[in-house]
DNA sequence: TTGTACGCGTTATCAA
DNA sequence: TTGATAACGCGTACAA
């Protein structure tokens, strides 16, 4: 069924068929009409590669995650979604992996695609190769990176102040009277590594000579597992900070076996605010990373982008401690 | 960039080339190697669009869900996008929301880029207008509907046997000495509405009185507010089952504020058997509707649809219930 | 081994 | 108000 088809049934030509389709003003009311009642009768509907092809324009976009599982990233790319489809945008959303060649291999999939516009979430998306792949090959397409920063010009970086946080994360166990603070890092990334940073500058103020950093997989097991490790290793801890909530749960579970009473005992923190933190007991005390704000800002700037308009290049957002019961 | 530069900057036809891309035999190797050096040198990738156009395959697949966001969906669409990407199908993913029209919507978009097979993830599909939109415009692709059916030749449906498992779940409560056991229900759905018909078939079986349903939001908080509600209008109650763990995670939270031992006093159980069972205090014994099997028939009939290969047109998958520390 | 010519389904330009 | 024609970027039958 194409245009053709239509053209033939109502005796007129395909461009006629296309103004009608297109609203296009200068038709015979009756024409129109005619027109309209067929289309609704075949049930035909355009085919959007071929306008694509000669409007030189595909209306879609690439949203990149390493695992699209991942809560706290799957927020971001639904507001982009969710917003891109007002105005008229396919979503082609990959999970990419860790893999840089894989990561690659997506992106010049999404050229292939001719995407408008692509959304990166993740730190991961820092990697050198990624920049490279950028630079190669989609060199005029609107790009923002969420979580990240890649110097081209038309990439747009949205970062949270992470580093910040996590230090102000132990300012905060030092108020509260934590003398032994450890820190529990999962999956090596950019953003991990600016957390750590944090959590290095953070002890560093204070002249604790206690600094140890744990590392555990991005997991209710994994992080179950590192606590159980970390009591045996250093009995006398009295404050966590877990480099995501999820990880944490798993501490609290620990710590909760363990006889420690939390936080009288032990202190605990996390990262990302997510739902993870409201569900944990007792509830978690979590570094928001303002994630609502970097989906709204990164929406605001890719729309400007694919528009034309000027728009900011990077943005650092601030972070903030959302303070429960493990504090 | 096109196929025609690339031709004019080798000094052959623009069939040269694509014959090259494509890795069809009868080509000189010089003249292969000179194009290949080409498409290097110029980063030249061809549109798939416009391939898409000539071989009447958009090798793209769409996936719908009524929110990308929620957990328990989300896995099986990552299942089917990893699958499927290595057999090279793009994924376009929508978050449809619950309204009707807006579901008819989606689904004549990914008819209009001419996907080549869709899946539908969630009950909410088994609508009626769903049923027509899918009759009326894609009655030729090959469609699979998780946790679903449609009584259509070209979809095959997937559904988890919930209602005989809330039924299960009933008559553990039972066994557990159980007398005055209440459901909770979040958004109405045609899922929803097996596990209602459960819960109350298992009450019946047992001859129980009391078989009172409230109802609740599908959020932390609102499992948080409808528990205290039952704990005063019916004090007596010893177990309750969710219909979703999340809510299940907000009960949990609520009875333990009351002073209520879980499972000394009450029991709980919830459906999906997800993360948040695990992640809860005390852990949640949870009816797990096997979203794993699910996916992966999911794929694997879908494939065989997309390739032409015969397939069950319809399965009923059992559940079973995890225990934990809430029964 | 390579080139020519056509078609895929659509829109835009220009002429009628 | 409408139609013929070219063009978008590609693959392929057929010819050379």
């Amino acid at each position: 069924m194409t245009i053709y088809d239509i053209a033939t049934a109502a005796g007129v030509s395909a461009s006629t068929v296309s103004r009608v389709i297109n609203h296009k003003s200068g038709i015979r009311k009756e024409t129109r009409e005619k027109i309209e009642k067929l289309i609704e009768e075949y049930n035909y509907s355009p085919n959007v590669a071929a306008r694509g092809l000669v409007m030189q324009s595909s209306k879609m976009i690439g949203i990149l995650l390493v695992d699209i599982r991942v809560v706290h990233h799957i927020d971001n790319a639904f507001a982009i979604e969710q917003e891109l489809a007002k105005r008229g945008y396919c979503s082609i959303i990959m999970s990419t992996g860790a893999d840089e060649a894989n990561i690659g291999s997506c992106i010049r999939q999404l050229e292939q695609r001719r995407v408008e516009g692509i959304a990166l979430i993740g730190s991961m998306f820092m990697a050198k190769s990624t920049y490279h792949t950028i630079k190669t090959y989609l060199p005029n397409i609107p790009v923002v990176i969420i979580n990240g920063y890649i110097d081209l010009p038309n990439v747009t970086g949205i970062i949270a102040d992470e580093e910040s946080g996590v230090k102000d994360c132990v300012a905060l166990l030092a108020r509260k009277g934590r003398k032994n603070i450890v820190y529990v890092n999962d999956a090596d990334s950019p953003a991990n590594r600016n957390k750590r940073k944090g959590f290095l500058a953070g002890i560093r103020a204070l002249g604790y000579p206690q600094n140890k950093i744990y590392e555990a997989a991005t997991s209710y097991a994994s992080g179950y597992e590192i606590t159980k490790d970390i009591l045996r290793e250093d009995p006398s801890v009295d404050g966590i900070i877990y480099s995501v909530d999820l990880t944490a749960t798993g501490g609290l579970r620990a710590l909760l076996e363990s006889g420690r009473k939390v936080p009288e005992d032990i202190s605990v923190i996390g990262v990302d605010n997510s739902i993870y933190a409201k569900i944990s007991y007792p509830q978690l005390t979590s570094l928001d990373n303002n994630a609502e704000s970097q989906s709204k800002l990164a929406v605001d700037l890719l729309i400007k982008a694919l528009n034309n308009e000027p728009h900011e290049r990077s943005v650092l957002l601030k972070t903030h401690i959302v303070e429960r019961e493990t504090t």
